[in-house]
DNA sequence: GGTCTCATGTAAATAGTTACATGATTTC
DNA sequence: GAAATCATGTAACTATTTACATGAGACC
């Protein structure tokens, strides 16, 4: 059977936060959360397996190494043939995203939804976004400052633009079709 | 085992596309791919199962009928049930989309990359999303065009201005990032 | 003593894609 | 007669989440 459109993602992340720094699992977890959420996520019933199967063909090496509490730990760090590899999938095309948008979904059959409900859906959809761009100004003030000797700084404040343009856009689209559809009832 | 953020998607996908009017399991599969492929889709692997599913529930009716060209095939309508189902769903609160942007992701891991790989990155995203954009323009002068008659059509325009504001934020944003990355290299 | 975070891992279930099998009819 | 479209369905595989199990140390 012929490999999906981009297979093996979850181990291409882990490579590459780990071009970043060795890690452990906890702190891959940690760190998908913490920093590139926004368009990336796993779980750690993806991360522990993904990390295994990486070690044993040979692209990372893990040590045990007690954590900062005296628990067992592993950190891992790549190896040459990890760097390789992820150099490899860099270059590669990115498969575009297959999307699943509910809100849409359901923004879509409105004329089949009980009275209120789109424009609930609309408040939400607004609400989650507010948040969401009042978290991504922090991280953009602080990107912006270690613009100068962080070297992956322009790629990660790049990637936070993406996030706040996409939010301010959503706002703006919201604002867009709750005039739109309100015009309709009349 | 408690639910999934929002499950069985699919079935209430093939639910909604029924409010519209009775179609096969092809059909639905044409409608998915045709008109809401840009926010949600669906492969064959999934919506026969779910329409088998969902008949054994009552939640639908098959129906045998000869096609256009005298095939077998099974025309599904909505039974009340499904129609009921299908409106407390949408009254519930649209799940978050869990991303995955391989293109950010590369993105973020460009200072990894060899040279020149995250300018043809940013060049394959501006070709995808221009191509986009001319296909949705001509989506959105027909539904316009509709407007007045039918009901569904707000909706459907709303959903998507929202491909639209989406992809022109994108190609923005190539714009942006080019020169963020550009005057970074100095 | 209870809760939180650190830390690793497995099991079960759901979700979803791709390939394949089959067969009719239409178009070139 | 080959290719495309209509039409349904299954099998195999990949992906992914959630729940659970376990245990240590930190904080209240």
């Amino acid at each position: 059977m012929k490999p999906a459109a981009s297979p093996r993602r979850t181990e291409y992340v882990i490579l590459g936060t780990l071009t970043l720094r060795p890690m452990s699992g906890y702190e891959i977890g940690r760190f998908i959360r913490g920093t590139i959420a926004h368009f990336w996520r796993e779980s750690f019933g993806q991360i522990y397996p993904a990390l295994a199967s990486l070690e044993a063909r040979g692209f990372i090496a893990g040590r045990q190494e007690p954590g900062a509490r005296g628990q067992r730990r592993t950190i891992y760090s790549l190896r040459p043939a990890g760097r390789r590899a992820f150099r490899e999938w860099l270059a590669l095309p990115a498969a575009p995203p297959i999307p699943r948008y509910e809100h849409s979904l359901k923004l879509f059959f409105g004329a089949e939804a009980p009275p209120g409900a789109t424009a609930q859906l609309i408040d939400e959809l607004r609400a989650r976004h507010r948040a969401q761009l009042a978290a991504y100004q922090s991280m953009e003030t602080r990107l912006r400052g270690s613009l100068e000797r962080d070297p992956h700084a322009p790629f990660h404040l790049a990637v936070l633009l993406g996030g706040v343009r996409y939010t301010e856009m959503v706002l703006a689209w919201c604002d867009e079709i709750e005039t739109l559809l309100s015009r309709q009832e009349d």
